[in-house]
RNA sequence: GCCCUCGUAGUUCAACGGAUAGAAUAAAAGUUUCCUAAACUUUAGAUCUAGGUUCGAUUCCUAGCGAGGGUACCA
């Protein structure tokens, strides 16, 4: 979603940075780590055969399990339920943990570095595969010391304020907001300082830059209500072209994705799963005579990434996705393959009628679906306007769609080989030529290669 | 409790306050001596409820009902 937007936006002639923000310090990590050190046994990806990224979301999983049993215990023994979620054992380590990998403790670092390199190998894996890319990445480990800098200096301009404990807050009561943490009381960051200090941190480093756009789930519009306002009190005057892309959730039937709970659907598998049925469709039509196997399977994953990402993208960012991984992704209607298989029919057209997309046609009268087309195609460039300044790669798709579905009507009723006479001929090659650069460039849009064949 | 989203055919999605609410899918029927039938054509089917603003409301406002999310010294 944040790659296609990124294209769009480019498309629509700025500059943009695609900037992935990694998240790689904080407690979450040192939960983790906790869980590999105490039940992991020396594990590794290697060991398991799993990918590194899994591997470390398992011992998250194990960690937040063995977190609800020490809970439990706890209530068991009369302890206050909220009491218990402060005190179990288990936390207090890892609190611990990250009290020491702030103070640099070697073991600990060394530790969070190992199971760190494990993660980014399995994220490089997983984009290479969907074919996305980012111009830079920002580490929070690096950027947190920045946040608590200005947490600092904010204390002393008055935006912030500390309590008795030591922890450090924002008052956001006049704006309808509530009051938000932004240091805890042993001096350690949370979420929100990291945050600051990499918005700050992209900034100085690109200092060409007008605004930033955070394509994040819509469960985090509360912190980016309250980083944008930290933001602007403090002063920045770019802090005024910060945008929250919040998209809607995946769902599955039985209600949210959790990855502390670990019930997700995951993103490698169902890329494989995709390109398997795509597979099993191909092979029943059978239309690929004369393709290698590796030009196949090249052609399977396409269609399989191009039905995924298209699922994803044609509805408006803002909605919730609902997704039932029992009934698959269709291959038929408004999806990536229908369009897919458009284009593959344009490219055959174009191949048989050895056409010189230079020379200028001279038309006659057109048909009704050749005026509309014409119409439809004139609209691209407005389309793409649209689509960058509402973040909306839905409007790409839709509009895509309603082209496709233009021309396969037109492919249907009106005769191109069969004309009645070559200016006509012409005419409807050059159309079909027209209408294939839009698929592929709209496609590209979305992230979504196009095949010559399928 | 407070705050934020959302509610449209059986299902999944469209519709910058404008005409007869569009598609897909599932259901029913049809199209292949012709350029790829992963296609095309046809039929049937929907705006949660009650008010209000407006010449005009799926869209804006209020209330209710329903779903989800947030409100963590988790991220």
């Amino acid at each position: 979603m944040g790659y296609s937007v990124a294209e769009i936006i480019k498309a629509s002639g700025k500059k943009v940075y695609k900037t992935q923000i990694i998240n790689d310090r904080g407690i979450h990590i040192c939960k983790s780590m906790l869980a590999w050190e105490k039940y992991g046994q020396g594990e590794t990806p290697q060991s398991t055969g799993l990918k590194g990224d899994k591997l470390v979301g398992n011992y998250y999983v194990k960690f937040d399990q063995e977190y609800k049993k020490e809970i439990a215990q706890l209530v068991a023994k009369g302890k206050d339920i909220e009491d218990a979620k402060k005190t179990a054992p288990i936390l207090l380590e890892a609190k611990k943990m990250l009290l020491k990998w702030e103070a640099g403790d070697e073991a600990t670092v060394t530790l969070w570095k190992t199971m760190n390199q494990w993660v980014y190998k399995g994220f490089d894996e997983s984009y290479a595969a969907l074919g996305v890319n980012f111009d830079t990445n920002y580490y929070e480990s690096n950027t947190y010391l920045l946040g608590k800098e200005v947490v600092a200096q904010g204390l002393e301009k008055g935006i912030f304020y500390k309590k008795e404990d030591g922890s450090v807050w924002i008052d956001l009561t006049d704006e309808g907001l509530d009051e938000k943490i932004v240091l805890r009381a042993d001096g350690t960051a949370v979420y929100m300082t990291q945050d600051i200090g990499t918005a700050i941190q992209r900034i100085k480093d690109f200092p060409d830059i007008r605004g930033l756009v955070y394509t994040v789930g819509n469960e985090q519009d509360y912190h980016f209500k309250v980083l944008f306002l930290i933001l602007k009190k403090m002063g920045y005057d770019w802090a005024k072209n910060l945008h929250h892309l919040s998209y809607g959730m995946v769902d599955l039937p039985e209600g949210k994705m959790k990855s502390r709970e670990g019930t997700v659907v995951d993103a490698d598998d169902l890329m494989m799963e995709m390109t398997t049925t795509a597979g099993d469709i191909s092979q029943e039509l059978g239309k690929l005579d004369g393709y290698s196997d590796k030009e196949k399977s090249k052609l399977y994953k396409t269609i399989g990434l191009g039905a995924l990402k298209y699922f994803i993208l044609k509805v408006d960012p803002k909605k919730r996705i609902l997704f039932d991984p029992r009934e698959s992704i269709d291959f038929n209607g408004n999806t990536g393959p229908f369009i897919q298989y458009t284009y593959a029919r344009i490219q055959s057209i174009l191949r048989k009628a050895n056409f010189d997309t230079k020379h200028d046609v001279v038309t006659s009268i057109l048909h009704p679906k050749e005026k509309e087309l014409i119409k439809l195609l004139q609209n691209y460039p407005t389309v793409i306007q649209n689509a960058a300044d509402n973040l909306s790669p839905a409007l790409i798709a839709n509009y895509t769609y309603e082209l496709v579905k233009g021309y396969n009507s037109f492919y249907q009723s009106v005769p191109i080989f069969g004309a009645d006479n070559e200016n006509d001929k012409d005419t409807r090659v050059q159309i079909s030529y027209m209408v294939g650069n839009v698929i592929k460039s709209s496609f590209l849009l979305l992230g979504i290669k196009v095949p010559d064949r399928m």
